[in-house]
DNA sequence: CGGTTTTGACCTGCGC
DNA sequence: GCGCAGGTCAAAACCG
């Protein structure tokens, strides 16, 4: 743990100093000062006596000033590391906390079987709040591997192994965020899912659909079904601009079907996700119909495999931000004050060891979100990911094809807007969302690879931290306020960015890891280590002062963000009416 | 030959 | 109840 290195590390310091301090007290100092004098001219040792007590006397002042600033110092340190550790302190508690409420919850729901809509609600954030708190902050992981072990009970720490298989699934060490959408609806999907294959038909793969209205009409649990199909049908819209037929995003996808929708003359493309043969993930893929370069996938469903690496982050972006939409529906048609949810955002953002501060009227803003837009049908709640640039809002540079790098980096404005589009209520502009390792592979993302993410990031954060006025002169304050409360303040959404940071920072930095060292085969295991030596989780201010408030799901907000987190797929096919994923 | 795509048919939900 | 549109199925075609 950093803090525990941290104080050992003090420690030794301090024990140094204090023998330093005491030898030259008696008889080092002497060593001390006959270096000096050495020093010195002849002039002094001409009369060495005097001039040696003179000088001793000087250097033991010195000596003990520097001993009292050392000292001084270190207290400072000390109380840094006080502080550092109260607040790990805090982050076990709370984790405790969320443990209990959590199995309270599972006794419940086990108690329940099926049905009660609260106990599941209440179950479902705490683990979110645990997975948020297990797999984005460093230190939270930190403290599961060094100070869980030796303070949880051993039931506990079981519990929490099996929460960590069960969360991520994920075959690798990199802790990829996975947020309640994605694990609890999914585990509670698909174990339905599973006795359904188990005891009945086995031949069947999944079919969201199908086995929904069967069951709603079969089976005395409607109430709980219904919620699944709530939150079966949730999906995640991304529109981003591609002359591309579509998009690598880490996962393998059959298509399944197309057909042509009303009011779009370009067919429609379904795709199933085939990484693994009962996943329920499906997706969309339809160019817009007002601008043929613009592409929209749209994502239903969460996976229930381990994912590939380089489809993390697009995985626990959607499904965050199907889970913030869950959330933010459910909670604000309730109220805050009835809502189940025990987490605040303050302790959520702290558990994440996500902290952003998004800006009280346009100050320092260190993370730049796409635009997003929640769409409430009621049958299918969707979130849209607007990755294209607005012509109204976004800067020149963005989004020219083929010029990642500067666009992905160069975007400075925070733009919370009114609703510009009924449709789109919320978007996110060019948010890189970080595609891993396959852009590297090909020649024309290859410049990701060559930049070195930390660069970017800087020159990224500087910029944004240069020019934090732009564009949003136009905006009420009372709007910022409810846009940032209303982003801040879900942690899924939080969940959502740190993956997307995360993978962003991995993907740039193992890029230039891998044009670095040429060995395109262990981009994996480079972008873990890089991505986790990057500090961007961990040290940014805390956002205590934002508050909790879910009451503006439908309120607009746009940022503009660095860039586009999805690669073009270099396809074979060009033709716009191929839809033809090529993703491996 | 196995996996994927194509494509017409079918199913389901929803609005009128 | 009917028609429409969206979504899915599955056999045939295609591809490496």
């Amino acid at each position: 743990m950093e803090t525990s290195l941290h104080k050992s590390l003090l420690e030794t310091v301090v024990k140094e100093e204090e023998n330093r301090g005491s030898s030259n007290d008696d008889d080092g100092g002497f060593r001390d000062e006959s270096i000096l004098l050495q020093g010195e001219t002849k002039v002094e040792r001409s009369s060495p006596t005097k001039s040696e007590s003179r000088t001793a006397s000087f250097v033991k002042r010195e000596q003990m000033e520097q001993l009292q600033l050392a000292k001084s110092e270190m207290v400072e340190v000390m109380e840094e590391n006080q502080r550092l550790r109260s607040y790990l302190d805090r982050i076990l508690k709370d984790y405790r906390t969320l443990q209990n409420q959590y199995k309270e919850a599972i006794q419940q729901e086990g108690n329940t079987k099926c049905g009660n809509e609260d106990s599941i609600a209440s179950a479902d954030q705490p683990e979110e709040a645990e997975l948020v708190s297990l797999s984005l902050g460093r230190s939270s992981s930190e403290t599961t591997t060094k100070e869980g072990p030796r303070k949880m009970p051993t039931n506990e720490r079981i519990r929490q192994d099996d929460r960590e298989g069960l969360a991520l699934g994920l075959d690798c060490k990199f802790e990829v965020p996975k947020t309640s959408s994605q694990v609890e609806y999914p585990s509670r999907e698909n174990s339905l899912e599973e006795v359904r294959n188990e005891t009945g038909d086995t031949t069947t793969t999944w079919s969201p659909h199908k086995s929904s209205t069967k069951n709603s009409r079969s089976d005395g649990e409607d109430d709980e079904l219904l919620q699944q199909n709530h939150a079966k049908r949730a999906r995640v819209s991304v529109r981003y601009r591609c002359d591309t037929p579509t998009m690598i995003d880490g996962c393998q996808w059959r298509k399944y079907g197309q057909k042509i929708s009303k009011g779009n003359p370009c067919p429609r493309a379904y795709y199933r996700c085939t990484v693994a043969p009962s996943c329920p993930v499906r997706k969309q893929v339809q160019r817009c119909v007002e601008d043929m370069s613009v592409l929209i996938t749209t994502y239903e469903g969460t996976h229930n495999h381990p994912l590939p690496i380089s489809a993390t982050a697009v995985a626990s972006t959607t499904s965050a931000a199907v889970s913030m939409l869950m959330s933010g529906s459910s909670t604000s048609g309730v109220g805050p004050s009835s809502s189940s949810i025990p987490t605040s955002s303050t302790t959520s953002t702290n558990l994440n060891g996500l902290n952003f501060y998004l800006p009280n009227n346009s100050r320092s803003k260190p993370f730049y979100l796409p635009t997003t837009s929640i769409s409430s049908s009621p049958s299918h709640p969707t979130i849209t990911l607007d990755l294209t640039s607005p012509s109204s809002t976004s800067s020149p540079h963005l989004n020219r094809l083929g010029s990642n790098i500067p666009s992905r980096f160069s975007s400075t404005n925070l733009n919370f807007s009114s609703l510009e589009s009924s449709s789109l209520p919320v978007s996110w502009n060019n948010a890189t969302l970080g595609y891993g390792n396959k852009i590297i592979q090909t020649p024309n993302s290859l410049s990701f690879g060559t930049q070195n993410s930390e660069t970017l990031y800087h020159s990224f954060m500087q910029k944004n931290i240069r020019n934090p006025n732009v564009q949003q002169s136009d905006h009420t304050p009372d709007t910022i306020a409810a846009a940032t409360k209303a982003i801040t303040s879900d942690p899924s959404f939080q969940s959502a960015l740190a993956a997307a940071l995360t993978s962003l920072i991995g993907s740039g930095l193992a890029g230039a890891s891998s044009s670095a060292n040429q060995n395109g085969s262990d981009i994996s295991s480079q972008n873990i280590k890089n991505t986790e030596s990057f500090p961007i989780l961990s040290s940014f201010p805390t956002t205590s002062s934002v508050s909790n408030s879910t009451s503006s799901q439908h309120g607009s907000l746009r940022f503009l963000s660095p860039s586009f987190p999805f690669t073009n797929t270099q396809s074979k096919s060009n033709s716009p009416g191929d839809d033809r994923d090529h993703n491996v």
